[in-house]
RNA sequence: CGGGAUGUAGCGUAGCCCGGUUAUCGCGCCUGGUUUGGGACCAGGAGGUCGCAAGUUCGAAUCUUGCCAUCCCGACCA
């Protein structure tokens, strides 16, 4: 089987197909756009799940369910909500199959079995929650309501790739319910910090937070906050979204709550999600062309130990050791797979590993147990060194930090060198053209000019970024004055 | 959804234009043996609805039509 991926300097895009079959984290299915999740793919999506659950749990939320189906005639509730994702949605029309008369063996949708109201399959759940949420809520005691969901759900896209944009994604969805604007404001900023240090501290991945503008603003958001995130072919790519609702949702599902005086008010919403498309997010940011590079504190496998030996007696020796050294490794909390497996050879194992992303390997043989060492290799930088047996634990412990920080590091330096300032516009599309990346520019505030630049040179606002400094400009296309600049980008 | 390309064993492919016996080759897989420090070697073996369906024909991987899926470009995408 060949194992060579296309190299990133010859097809970006290929590449990130390639490795993404290849490293076995999904694969293509029979429905178009959707993906199956294989296990090791999933076993990431696992470790990623269980540290944000973790995190939504220590900011008070809880989790609950709601349905897969929504009645159209709540979806249209909220009408730019509704409006936004009417065009993707895929819909429930029939309820029973029967034996196709014509042709034996084949089924056909029973006419008979029409559904009165037809069922919208969630392209995202405020509808279905907000119409639950309207019989939670009577009295200011009830407030706030900080609930999560992990579901699916469906967007019929039209252009699908693995991970990046499927049909049918993986995700969570935080819709809180609060008594004042300034309350649900801090929730979406709150969570917004939260998406940001899981991403960075976990992922590796160092974001932008911002704002989006009006145009790539959420349907039924009053704000849309994000984190971006820069990928290695100079391409921006939204890594997560929280949204303030403000009382939309709320006036279109007839939520509302007595206050301390007895007066009745709206409540105020937000909602916020991080999807599979987050795995896009980490191949594409520190991955090479030998492979997926993981992040030690998400990576389904820390360490990968390959013995070497001749012979069975050979292999005894080396398994006795190894199975004290992977006690030693388990004790400290660490995740080790010991591969023994007799019909791969060392290097293949070797090469296998490297396509894996397992940030550590150790190759443990006889010459090593003579020196009382082990060979410990580095995914990130491909290092190669003998190790002291004695304190190997701790000092894999260590090395797992330190790869966690390098790999930071390396993207936020990818990051820093590809964010560019233009002052002009013929500077912005040389630079465009040139390096991609992040562009901070001036930007007149008009949804005009945003959409002008966007099709003139594909890149979009991606934020206005939350820690911008105010500075007096003028806008990169229509002259006109700019307050401060915006970030621009070429996106996924 | 529009334009282009592709679909032959688990993977990569030859054959298709110009229809004709048992569909080519490599990797992988199985059995046995030798091996094991960067993708091992020898011998033997198994594995195919040629994407699916209809049509043309004495005969279809090959020609025609429809459908499905994937990739690229575009439109679309909070």
């Amino acid at each position: 089987m060949s194992k060579e991926l296309t190299s990133r300097a010859e097809d970006y895009s290929q590449w990130y197909n390639e490795l993404v079959v290849k490293a076995a984290l999904a694969d293509h299915s029979a429905v178009r756009g959707c993906m199956v999740i294989k296990p090791y793919g999933y076993a990431l999506w696992e470790n990623m799940r269980d540290q944000l659950d973790k995190m939504f749990k220590e900011t008070g939320h809880v989790n609950a369910y709601f349905p897969l189906f929504v009645p159209k005639s709540l979806f249209e509730a909220e009408e730019k909500n509704a409006e936004g994702f009417a065009k993707e949605c895929a819909v429930v029309t029939h309820y029973r199959l029967i034996a196709d008369p014509e042709n034996k063996g084949k089924l056909i949708v029973d006419p008979a079995a029409k559904l009165e109201e037809e069922l919208i399959i969630r392209p995202t759940s405020e509808a279905i929650i907000w119409n639950t949420y309207k019989g939670w809520i009577q009295s200011y005691r009830d407030l706030p309501l900080l609930i999560n969901q992990w579901a699916n759900v469906v967007r019929w896209e039209m252009r699908t790739r693995l991970f990046l944009r499927t049909a049918e994604f993986l995700w969570q969805e935080g819709h809180t319910a609060h008594a004042t604007k300034e309350e649900a404001v801090e929730e979406t900023v709150k969570m917004l910090n939260v998406y940001a240090s899981f991403v960075e501290e976990y992922m590796a991945v160092p974001v932008i937070k911002g704002v989006k503008t009006a145009s790539e603003r959420f349907a039924g958001a009053e704000d849309t906050y994000c984190i971006e995130a820069l990928m290695q072919d100079g391409k921006a790519l939204q890594a997560g979204t929280s949204h303030f609702l403000g009382q939309n949702f709320a006036k279109a599902f007839d939520v509302k709550f007595s206050d301390k005086n007895n007066k009745l008010e709206y409540v105020w919403a937000t909602s916020w999600g991080v999807s599979t498309r987050l795995i896009g997010a980490l191949i594409m940011a520190h991955s090479d062309d030998q492979g997926l590079v993981m992040p030690p504190k998400i990576a389904p496998l820390q360490v990968v130990i390959v013995p070497i030996y001749k012979g069975e007696e050979g292999k005894a020796i080396v398994d006795a050791k190894a199975k004290i050294i992977i006690e030693e490794l388990k004790a400290l909390g660490i995740r080790v797979k010991y591969d023994d497996n007799d019909n791969a050879r060392p290097g293949w194992k070797f090469a296998e590993y490297e396509l894996k992303g397992v940030p550590v390997r150790i190759a443990l043989g006889q010459r090593d147990i003579d020196n009382n060492v082990v060979e410990l290799a580095r995914r990130d930088t491909k290092e190669k060194k003998s190790v002291s047996i004695d304190g190997l634990a701790v000092y894999v412990k260590a090395l797992l930090e330190e790869i966690q920080q390098y790999i930071f590091n390396k993207a936020l330096d990818f990051r820093t060198e590809n964010t560019r300032k233009a002052d002009t516009w013929d500077d912005f599309v040389k630079l465009l053209d040139e390096k991609a990346g992040f562009i901070s520019a001036h930007w007149d505030g008009t949804p005009e000019t945003e959409e002008k630049i966007k099709e003139q040179t594909k890149a979009t606002i991606r934020c206005i970024p939350l820690d911008n400094e105010m500075e007096d400009g003028v806008c990169i296309l229509s002259g006109k004055p700019s307050k401060q600049r915006v970030l621009f980008a070429r996106a996924y």
